[in-house]
DNA sequence: GAATAGACTGAATCAGGCG
DNA sequence: ACGCCTGATTCAGTCTATT
């Protein structure tokens, strides 16, 4: 198993040979993809090129503040996080590490990359005020809820059954981060995909553990709820960063979805654990990644179009669905309104679908109907029938 | 209808004068108890005497912020909270409000006494964060999931579908805090009452509504949540006190379950329906106050469910049950027909399945199959296996 | 009166490309 | 940066009007 070390990991990239076992180009602005830096993440995260992950998704730290060892009802003692890692002097102290890791994150995102970060009640209102403090856009707060949480031993609380992850933008008013809508609908029951999941914890065979049989890290998250994100939120190709890789669940299901990853572990163990586990993937087929072509993404016709290919004569009356109201199709490609209101007005498809319906917006798509053999139908029937002679023109 | 001013209720409960149409005697420490003092909750706390709540509730403004106008698709106005009350000038602007009533209600509250606040992602972290910074003690995150939250109008995110609630004790090594685990187990089933709630959210005949049919209050709270905070945290005859009384909901949800309730309310408006409505609500029966309202769903299962859990793997062939028709799992959830007719097409099982046939509709669970040792079998025998799975989990 | 269709609603930080 | 235009987008439920 072949490791490479922060430094070495720069030269090698340069040189483009390979880090991980599988071939990992560096790409074009230098990032050293496929591969696990060793060392602290604000350290690493400052190294790389700005403006060039699409997607961050940290597991840092949280916190916990246990008040002694805790117990189960049998006596027995529960192997809690108590990782000097996991240690912190004070809020202050955790606070500035949040901030510097943020910031460190920031600055290598592209301004359409997400950040998604995952904790419990002990760190995450913290770095969702953080969150904000900074700058960064909120866009959805998640539960991951289990369907197999650790008991409450004492009886004195609620089972704490769910973490929070915050799924947030670079800034206000980003546009265009990825979030494949429509894939998590079609997977989820053709509803969307709500703010609340359901997954196990990570156990079994899934578990990593060393060769005493002890877990490797204390806070393995599930293969499952790693896809889940990394498909709501990139794309085949894109590049995932996890600045707390740990045991590598990140890194591993990037690789298996098609995806690039950089990974950032300073502790040793994890980081060869991660290396050896990543190594033992193998990347889906193309087929099985693919993308479908979302309405939202598919190639915009114009309306003119139709005219020009024929499929639609100047003169043709179009009607809504009901067929109360009429328009005339124009040479131009703009209709004349034939009906109340907006009798005589002249428009786009979508305004004088708007103006006929009294509404401020329409889309004339699905508005506007022509009469066929088969009854009316809409307009976009024929916009579909561009569209495929297109894609098999480019063929 | 007879609503108490804050100094008009201070006298009558020194002179034990009936407030609200039940007993309402002075406490020995002056509590003005069963009253909605009217004004700002921070002046209206720092009248009250010290150390005397059991339980506070708060519902205090989310700080929406919310950038501009929303649509549905059919084109009808979202009715948003733009309420002034929930408008502040920044980040800072809201921290100092929050800390303000949180030292307040730290002041009145009992040693043992908890609190409770709800918020979404918009105001929750900053609450939280603001929490422990003050010293409180968080017991638990709470999430309330919604059985029927509004959708996401745009398909830029992911339906936000829960709020959160945090419980906190006074201070850290807090002592002696309600908790009323057994009751609350044997309410669920004998399972432990876990983190994650599902209630739907407050409409029908609960919602208050004004003479002109309008919701009296934008943010109403459903009771079911409320009785099940109440009886969790707090006993029979204890004081909860909830600072933005709003609709009345922690009032008369107090008042039903035996509890004794102060309310702040600083909105005329509100105030007034929030003391009628209290007005209506009886007081249970002793013997009926045990009970809690129990949680029990039944799981709907994702066809992404089948994938996560490893139960299918990305790039399967499914068939119809004549193996005639054929079509892959995609990683993302979604199938891809490999046969005639929609070859290349991509949709949920059921659209796929729909498609395949010529059909508007079809059930993908029973209509695609996979290859096993013992020939065709129906995917929803994969479905089976996950619900029982789960169950198993619930138990 | 019963059944059905259609309207309405809920704590929401809800678009993107081109000129 | 700003403005204009295209055109994509909803779930569970209650209430009201109609058949």
């Amino acid at each position: 198993m072949k490791v490479v070390h922060s430094g070495e990991a720069r030269r090698a990239s340069r040189t483009g040979s390979r880090n991980t076992g599988i071939d990992a180009p560096t790409s074009p602005d230098g990032l050293p993809l496929d591969t696990i830096l060793r060392g602290d993440c604000v350290a690493q995260l400052s190294r790389l090129p700005a403006r060039s992950v699409d997607l961050v998704f940290a597991d840092p730290p949280y916190n916990l503040q246990l008040q002694g060892e805790l117990k189960r009802p049998d006596d027995s003692r529960v192997d809690a996080v108590d990782d000097a890692w996991d240690k912190f002097e004070s809020f202050e102290a955790y606070d500035a590490f949040t901030r510097a890791w943020l910031l460190a994150v920031r600055r290598v995102l592209k301004p359409t990359g997400t950040l998604w970060v995952i904790g419990s009640y002990h760190n995450i209102f913290r770095v969702g005020a953080m969150l904000q403090d900074l700058d960064f856009w909120i866009l959805n707060d998640i539960v991951w809820r289990k369907t197999n949480p650790m008991p409450n031993f004492r009886g004195r609380r609620f089972t704490n059954a769910h973490e929070t992850m915050i799924w947030a933008a670079r800034e206000p008013g980003a546009k265009g981060y990825t979030f494949n809508y429509e894939a998590l609908k079609a997977a989820n029951e053709d509803v969307q995909m709500r703010s609340d999941w359901l997954f196990p914890i990570c156990s079994g065979h899934e578990r990593l553990k060393d060769e005493t049989g002890h877990k490797v890290h204390p806070t393995q998250k599930p293969e499952a709820l790693l896809a889940r994100v990394i498909l709501s939120a990139s794309k085949a190709g894109d590049v995932v960063l996890d600045p707390f890789l740990g045991s590598g669940t990140t890194a591993a299901v990037a690789k298996r979805l098609g995806r690039r990853f950089i990974g950032i572990e300073r502790d040793a163990t994890y980081a060869d654990a991660a290396q050896a586990r990543i190594d033992a993937v193998e990347t889906l087929p193309d087929l099985a990644l693919a993308t479908a072509p979302t309405a939202r993404e598919a190639p915009r016709i114009a309306f003119n179009a139709l005219i020009e290919r024929g499929l639609l004569m100047p003169g043709t009356l179009l009607t809504d669905a009901k067929a109360r109201v009429r328009a005339m199709v124009r040479a131009d490609g703009m209709l004349s309104l034939e009906t109340a209101p907006g009798l005589g007005q002249i428009g786009s498809i979508h305004r004088a679908g708007a103006i006929a319906q009294g509404l401020d917006a329409c889309n004339g798509w699905t508005y506007w109907h022509m009469d066929t053999r088969e009854g009316l139908r809409p307009i976009d029937s024929l916009r579909a029938r561009v569209r495929s002679e297109m894609a098999m023109a480019a063929e």
